[in-house]
DNA sequence: AGAATTATGTTATAACATAACAATTTGAGT
DNA sequence: ACTCAAATTGTTATGTTATAACATAATTCT
């Protein structure tokens, strides 16, 4: 019974995935001005919900958020590469890692 | 010629090594106002001169702080486990893990 | 339709972090 | 010991990130 997203998860998805690099939540309200959006719970809520679907990350070394490069694939462990210059981030998915933490935990 | 701790820094390592789990900035802060710090800054740059010399360890997805549990040993990269309920946590130091993340990126 | 749930909107404030500048202390060279 | 330069510390103000609390509207289920 996965539910469907919302009209503000919705926008929050978009614009992040479209966005080059990852954004941060102040960021995406700027952004969401134009569309009505007006608080930073609006973000913040739908931030969580997308979290918590596994639709994005967050990176939290930079307080910012990124779609998932890997829609809808299992994986619950990602690693990140970030440029020190201009932010872009590449999803790193790796079984071995993955197993490697999950055993060391 | 690695400088001696100042003041302000021994304070704060010495607050982190005594505490049982990781510490804000602003608990810190808290903890030490009977020492005479005052201000958000003497922390932030006490915690920026531990962390640059491997003493401390930020733990981003708490905004927190704790004491190296491997001083002085070479690695560079660690992992936290961390408890939902008490937020103790316990360094991770795994070379096969490091070795496994060092290779991916 | 009416009740219950879920989503949204709104205001205010809490929590985390740093910029900018002033005062003091420390330490090397003379 | 004196003095200048550098490092550390102190202080004020403000910027940035995140959530609490409450009000309103939309959706869904019976």
């Amino acid at each position: 019974m996965s539910k469907s997203l919302t009209k503000n998860q919705i926008l929050v998805l978009n614009t992040l995935t479209s966005a080059p690099k990852p954004l941060t939540a102040y960021s995406l309200l700027d952004r969401l001005k134009e569309h009505g959006l007006k608080a930073p719970p609006q973000i913040y809520r739908a931030l969580e919900k997308l979290l918590a679907i596994g639709l994005i990350h967050k990176l939290e070394s930079m307080n910012s958020f990124v779609a998932c490069q890997h829609s809808d694939c299992a994986h619950q462990i990602a690693g990140f590469a970030i440029c020190d210059e201009c932010d872009q981030v590449s999803e790193i998915i790796d079984d071995d890692l993955e197993s490697q933490i999950r055993s060391v935990a």
